[in-house]
DNA sequence: CGTATTTGACCCGCGC
DNA sequence: GCGCGGGTCAAATACG
């Protein structure tokens, strides 16, 4: 039931020079980012707090059913961060490592909604990816929460660097001074 | 074989 | 109260 029509992929604007392949590749609407609405007047975001706490745990015990949509309390009271980019791709490369956990249909969309969630273990924002059904090279991307560390092409970029100072200047070398 | 993705079921909030 | 729409879980599957 889901009918691809492809007519016309590229909406009036001519596709950039391709130089870079990561810079070329989307292009950020800031006008977007900051008409992005971030709900306010609520409790900041405490990280790594459990929110899902158990209610039930014996019958949950023997009788493990599925338990989907357990989802936390104020899912709208928490920081949301919505903006848009022209991509091709789905998925964005954000410097953050991310599974998807999830895949909806939603009402007015042509297009499925994608659901993602941080995999680094303390972590716990999410965001979600949709394409626009007006504009399909149109992806919206709203995040969910706020990152408790350092992302994985940072760590990624910094740990050789680390690496080759520490085998500069080691640490032994440096504290043999105070034995 | 370990990890990520897929996908249908489940749960919950909200509008009627 | 009921149905719908949307968010999440988790078993199955894919993938390296």
């Amino acid at each position: 039931m889901e009918e691809e029509h492809h007519q016309l992929q590229q909406p009036s604007r001519p596709p950039p020079p391709c130089s870079d392949p990561l810079a070329t590749s989307l292009e950020i609407d800031w006008i977007a980012v900051l008409y992005g609405q971030e709900a306010t007047g609520d409790s900041p975001p405490v990280s790594s707090t459990c929110e899902s706490s158990e209610r039930r745990r014996d019958e949950e015990k023997t009788n493990r059913r599925k338990n989907g949509g357990r989802r936390w309390r104020k899912a709208a009271g928490r920081r949301r961060f919505e903006f848009q980019t022209r991509s091709t791709e789905d998925i964005l490369d954000d410097g953050y490592r991310w599974r998807k956990y999830g895949q909806k249909a939603v009402k007015h969309s042509l297009y499925p909604r994608s659901y993602y969630k941080c995999t680094y273990v303390t972590c716990n924002v999410k965001k979600q990816i949709q394409r626009l059904s007006k504009d399909r090279s149109i992806v919206v991307t709203t995040y969910e929460g706020i990152h408790n560390h350092p992302s994985h092409i940072l760590m990624q970029t910094l740990t050789p660097l680390l690496k080759q100072i520490h085998t500069s200047f080691p640490l032994s070398k440096l504290f043999m001074n105070y034995n």
